[in-house]
DNA sequence: TATGAATGAGGCTTCATTCAT
DNA sequence: AATGAATGAAGCCTCATTCAT
């Protein structure tokens, strides 16, 4: 805490940070300012105001807008947390398959309703182009391995051959709509997000309960 | 036909045309170059170039590349085609169910999955600051109109408080994660997405089978 | 001169010029001021100004600082007048060395000591590391061939083994120290001028008067 | 030696040293840079890079790049060394006039060949406009008095109204020539080098043993 | 004496827009 | 309707200089 509030008082005076310090809040600067315009449109003057610096005390860290747009990428692109849905997974060998289907919504919309994953999806959207190395990678050693473990918690929920074992995209497939819904429409209302979450819910059910089928 | 080739032979030798035939020519770029870089970095030389005219000529039509992305838009945001759905809620009442989500899976990958729509959504998501009041009245005066021409075909397939018939945005959110991972990792393999398409259509099958349930 | 006046007419009135009328007063804006201040220090705002030109203007023709710098080096660097040697030689074959040392002295002066050939090799000096090649080819394919012609020259004044025949650079190497002494010190009074340019014929007559040696 | 040892010894491990020791080392960096990019692109980073010292380190001892190069001018703008030149002349009131054109133009050379002349020589012509005080000074002061011992030298050798005498420039002046052709094309090959200073010896022979001529 | 983060002015370059032809 | 030279505002980036440490 003490630290913290050291710090604020240092930005506050326009003091000097080691870049340890003064990363992490040009980063954050970034984020904002790129989801805001997109990269093109983006000034590295607000960046650099947005973290109380002067436009070129943001070239002593990054020497170049492209630069700061991969290290923010590079600090973007983390793996999902897998640990929450290892402990579903446990939770699931002892039965429990309508509550475990709110739990697991629950942790979906954890995980992908974020605000700062709209902001990374947003920019992935709109900088594909600038960047389709990692964000391929991205999803190949990160977000693959995520769905991988979704579908074998869900095959031990609801039999091994059950479609959503199979094809588990399908079980955050609402998520993602929501998701994409918030990248165009902006915002949405809690109420809203609420009804659709229980309609989340609602479809897992429907679908664990179901007779399982062949491909 | 003849009228085609007869443009394209005016194109070819940067003939004047007239705006009617210009002016689509001039959008289709315009698609083209605002999809590939968004707006801020699209260049007015570009679009001009690649429907083979000069950058002067294009302000001949558009006095302003905001004119010119508004344009777009205004012809980009048209209505849904509602006619399939109803004529499928036709079929549905003869029941069949099984077939019939088969159809409407086809129907709902032929209507969203056509490059055009991938090309707009991209935009949307990029440029939503730019046109917000836009957007809102396109997914309020025609989005949900749709929606709910669908959840009646779908509450006449599997009864009328059935979940799909409630919300549904759940039968086609498979679809739409399909185009939000499109819009980040780039077109996809065509074996990966018949598999999608026929997991969308088992999903389907499975919640149009199981019992409503109360919300 | 019709046309001349009509030039400078529509410079006047900042009229829109073809490139062909453009290019060359561009590069004579860009020469003087390269030459004022060195490629690092010279504005392209100063060029664009002496040439009647907005900054943006200038970048219609020239993309960028360097490409003008390259563009000037290439008028710049073309070869010498090799006539008036060759006339020099044809008289040279009637005797009168005295009277022909006077005229090469001259001749040399007025190839040499011309300001666009002061200014070219000032930038020569100062931007040697910006364009070595081509410097070195323009002294292989242009320079050198000049002198052998001056050695010629030399050769048939003076006798086949006389020392300026087979070291032509020693006749003008009073012509070049003059040069280096205006790079340096600036314009020099044309009284001191006239005073060298008599020595230079004298040490010329003096050498050839003297007796070949060996090398 | 012991101290040169230590010195070098504090400036690999950044040490800190007093201005006595520091200040030749930026001088001689300073040198190496200006000459290579001119004074507007040198950088004052690489200046004290190349002594070792960081930005800040640098500005402890000059205040500011104008006045560094100043002091840089100041220390290399420095008297010729008469000495030589005034040995030369007791030897050559003994004769041998063929043994001393030699000697002369090995002291030319020795004096007017070093790397520090061409690089301060470089310097001048680069920058000519921002010290055009000091140079005129250093020509009146130093180089004139140094030219007018070598023409009292060249008139004992040859006799009191001899060009050499009057005019005794022309005797340097293809060591000039070197120079110039130096600042130019770069270093220049040992061979082609040795064969230049040869002819220069015989270019004055020649010249001293023709009869003197009226002006 | 030395460091290096920070400033701010200034220069290069881009590009939407205009307009004479 | 079309061209392309020209403008001028704006943004990226550099770098001399300052200063807290």
């Amino acid at each position: 805490m003490e630290t913290d509030l050291t710090t604020l008082e240092k930005v506050r005076t326009r003091q000097r940070l080691s870049p340890d310090e003064r990363i992490p809040q040009i980063l954050d600067a970034a984020l904002a300012e790129f989801t805001r315009c997109g990269f093109a449109a983006a000034r590295m003057d607000d960046i650099a105001a947005r973290c109380g610096l002067s436009k070129g005390g943001l070239y002593t860290h990054f020497g170049a807008k492209e630069a700061l747009f991969d290290a923010l990428m590079q600090r973007e692109l983390v793996p999902p947390d897998l640990a929450p849905l290892h402990a579903l997974a446990q939770r699931g060998e002892s039965g429990e398959a309508d509550r475990l289907a709110e739990a697991l919504v629950d942790e979906l919309h954890r995980q992908l309703m974020r605000p700062s994953v709209v902001a990374v999806l947003r920019l992935l959207v709109a900088e594909r182009e600038r960047v389709p190395q990692r964000v391929a990678q991205w999803h190949q050693a990160l977000v693959r391995p995520w769905l991988e473990l979704l579908g074998e918690l869900l095959a031990s929920l609801a039999g091994p051959d059950h479609l959503l074992g199979r094809e588990p995209w399908l079980a955050i497939a609402p998520a993602v709509h929501l998701l994409t819904a918030q990248l165009v429409l902006g915002e949405q209302a809690p109420q809203a997000l609420a009804q659709a979450r229980q309609a989340h819910v609602d479809m897992l059910r429907g679908l664990l309960s179901a007779p399982a089928r062949a491909a």
